[in-house]
DNA sequence: CTGCATCCTTTCGGATACTG
DNA sequence: CAGTATCCGAAAGGATGCAG
């Protein structure tokens, strides 16, 4: 049963679609590995991910808000003072990234060698 | 030991970026998915993935030829023949997409849900 | 300090037409 | 049948400048 239709490899599909547009783009992945680390402001990430852009910062940190793998958390101060975090939910794309690196890493050795 | 350094944390998103280019783009993971099911002919893929164009298809399927994920045999016959087949080094990843569909499902429920 | 507005470049993928 | 050549539009990402 379950024959292969257009629908039933979508339904395998779209999430797989789903995780890779959460870690996509240039910069997500490297966000996520620098807030494993502890939380981080605005401008230590800034510094940190040197050379990205204002611009392209507050982008990926906005889409990665979205789709609640960070948070981020704004302190009534001046001048103002906002901190990046890490979720649970973002926790859990540590297994599924260290399996990517896995493959990457044999992937690698595969292409290069011989 | 081992500072957080741009040098050291590249040295683990290497390995994953890696992998995510190998999988990125619109089409690469379908075309897996079908031909996981078995070897498959262009005009069949072309069919398959529809409304993909030929140039496209093309251009994907030279691309994971390149990276050893497919390969693809051409049949001395007329009109011409050629197959295109996954891997061991394909089916390996299926590992890693798997993982990636689980946390895409758990991430679906937690964005779309209450 | 944090971050948005505007403009510009680069990249990706599609449309159409053509060939061995 | 299995592609390639040429052209093009949309989208992602960067540079620069300004604001609360």
């Amino acid at each position: 049963m379950s024959v292969r239709t257009k629908e039933t490899c979508n339904k395998h599909i779209i999430p797989v679609r789903d995780a890779l547009e959460v870690l996509g783009g240039r910069w997500k992945l490297q966000l996520l590995i620098h807030l494993s680390f502890g939380p981080r402001r605005f401008s230590q990430l800034a510094k940190e991910l040197s050379p990205i852009t204002d611009r392209t910062l507050s982008r990926e940190l906005k889409s990665l808000e979205a789709n609640k793998v960070i948070t981020r958390t704004e302190y009534d101060a001046f001048p103002p003072v906002v901190e990046y975090k890490i979720t649970p939910h973002g926790e859990s794309l540590f297994a599924v990234i260290s399996e990517l690196g896995n493959w990457g890493r044999a992937h690698r050795k595969l292409i290069m060698d011989k």
